[in-house]
DNA sequence: TAGTATCT
DNA sequence: ACAT
C-alpha cells in the first residue's frame, strides 16, 4: 500500500496497550477529503436513528458503507447485513479512499493484510454517547477495528476485558485514528457524552467511522 | 447487555 | 434488574 497518508511528517505513533496503538492527527492532513467522501456516502445513505438490542433508542446516528454494515434498526437487535433493513438496498460500496487510507492506517499501527468489509459511521451530536461495551459480532477476531475521529473532540473511554475493568478516558480529537487489535481486540470501550463545541468543518457533530473486517478472515 | 432505571 |  503505496498512497500517501501526509504531505508532511506525522506525529508519532503512540502504544495504549497491547495491540492498541494511537495514531494522532493522522488523518487531519487529508480531513476535507475524509469529510467530502463520507458526505457521498451519506448522501446515498443517510444518517438513521440506531436501537440497543433491547428496541432502546441509542443516541448517535449510523449509516455504513462496504459490502457489509452493522445494522441498528429495523431488525430484532442488531448485527452485520449486506443490505439496510429498512431500505432493503444494499449498502453502498465503501469508497476507495476510505479503503485504502483503512489499510494504510492498520498497516502503520501493525496491522498489514487488514481489508475491511465494512465502514460503519456513528454521528454523534452534542450530549450523545455510547455506552461501555465491546465489538463482538465481527467473525475474525484476529482483525483490528480501525477508529477514525472527525470533527468535535470527545472523551473516549478505554477499558479492559471485563465490563467491570478499571477504565481510562482519553480526549480523541479531530484526525485522531486509533487501531486495536491483538490482546487489545476485545476491550470494553465508550464515549461520553459529547461536549457543545463547534468544528470549523463538521459544526457542532462529531463523526466516527470504524473500519471493521466483519465476514472475511483476516490473514495478517 | 452499543440502553435505562433503580437500588446501595 | 430489565428484556432481547
Amino acid at each position: 500500500m503505496s498512497l500517501p497518508l501526509f504531505d508532511t511528517e506525522p506525529q508519532p505513533a503512540q502504544p495504549l496497550a497491547e495491540g492498541a496503538v494511537l495514531l494522532r492527527g493522522w488523518a487531519a492532513r487529508q480531513d476535507a477529503a475524509w469529510i467530502a467522501t463520507v458526505r457521498q456516502v451519506l448522501a446515498q445513505q443517510p444518517l438513521q436513528a440506531a436501537f440497543t438490542a433491547g428496541g432502546r433508542p441509542m443516541s448517535v446516528r449510523t449509516s455504513n458503507c462496504g459490502e457489509w454494515g452493522w445494522a441498528a434498526a429495523g431488525l430484532r437487535g442488531y448485527g452485520y447485513t449486506r443490505s439496510d433493513p429498512l431500505s432493503g438496498r444494499p449498502w453502498p460500496a465503501m469508497p476507495t479512499f476510505l479503503q485504502q487510507q483503512a489499510q494504510a492506517l492498520a498497516a502503520q499501527a501493525g496491522y498489514p493484510g487488514f481489508d475491511p468489509d465494512v465502514c460503519l459511521i456513528n454521528a454523534y451530536a452534542v450530549g450523545a454517547r455510547m455506552g461501555l461495551h465491546h465489538d463482538a459480532d465481527e467473525r475474525d477476531k484476529a482483525a483490528p477495528i480501525v477508529s477514525v475521529s472527525l470533527g468535535l473532540p470527545c472523551h473516549f473511554v478505554w477499558g479492559g476485558l471485563q465490563r467491570s475493568d478499571p477504565v481510562r478516558s482519553l480526549r480523541l480529537e479531530h484526525g485522531d485514528v486509533l487501531v486495536w487489535g491483538g490482546a487489545s481486540r476485545m476491550v470494553f470501550h465508550g464515549v461520553r457524552p459529547l461536549p457543545a463545541g463547534q468544528h470549523h468543518l463538521l459544526g457542532a457533530e462529531r463523526w466516527n467511522l470504524t473500519f471493521r473486517m466483519a465476514q472475511r478472515p483476516y490473514r495478517g
